[in-house]
DNA sequence: TTGTCATATACTGATATGGGAATATGAGTA
DNA sequence: TACTCATATTCCCATATCAGTATATGACAA
């Protein structure tokens, strides 16, 4: 199975879409998706894991977070994702995750491993 | 689930994902596809089904055969698969899949319901 | 109206997926 | 070293997905 196969199975699922839809414009540490998405922390770390098993993510130390940080290697995939983005006011959840990001810190503050 | 995610489900599956290719480029009937994929003819068909279930295709009788033909109403799926197929000699599956259209003909010769 | 052929559907079983709860790990700090 | 906190992993269960086999349907031809 080639790259494109391997982006659409992961972005069959609406959650990870979402996460992918975020990662794809800024970096972010798990306590960030978990927040913004409403996701337990386990369910947003597996999903994060899967991105990074195949290689969609990178990660990188930052004091006590990790950043993951979205990469592909198919053209389509940037396309698409590019796409997306900037049309992001046409999906109502996209568009909501997308404010969300701009107060990202607020899920810092005692990390969202309490909820949910 | 809007429309974007319901496609993304659809494209998950790699056979699924070679069917919209093909659907995207011509108009075919179950024979093509199943022919064409190397697929069972209940396989190609269930698969269409579901295409036809979430409206991503039409299908129009005729003569003896059915033709499905894709349609989609959102702009990044369309993008997308324009994307696709004008690139698809980077994906070596989708390549063949495009030369056998060239050929579907063969496919009609006593439908495959045959084989597999 | 009977037969043929393309397509659709039902049924079944194997496998995959996804989420919750509990727990483990590991980096930074006191 | 012991503690805290962010993240990762394991286990378990419910549900979804998918393919194969067999059979049904429905249009057209004879």
């Amino acid at each position: 199975m080639n790259r494109l196969n391997e982006f659409l199975k992961l972005a069959a699922n609406e959650d990870r879409f979402r996460m992918l839809v975020l990662l794809f414009q800024e970096d972010l540490c798990v306590c960030h998706i978990s927040g913004i998405l409403e996701m337990s922390q386990p369910t947003a770390s597996k999903n994060l894991a899967k991105f990074r098993d195949t290689k969609f993510v990178e990660t990188r130390q930052e004091g006590k977070y990790i950043y993951y940080s979205f990469k592909s290697d198919d053209e389509r995939v940037d396309n698409f994702l590019s796409d997306v983005v900037e049309n992001v006011d046409s999906y109502p959840k996209l568009k909501e995750d997308k404010s969300k990001l701009a107060n990202k810190e607020i899920y810092m503050v005692s990390c969202s491993c309490e909820n949910k």
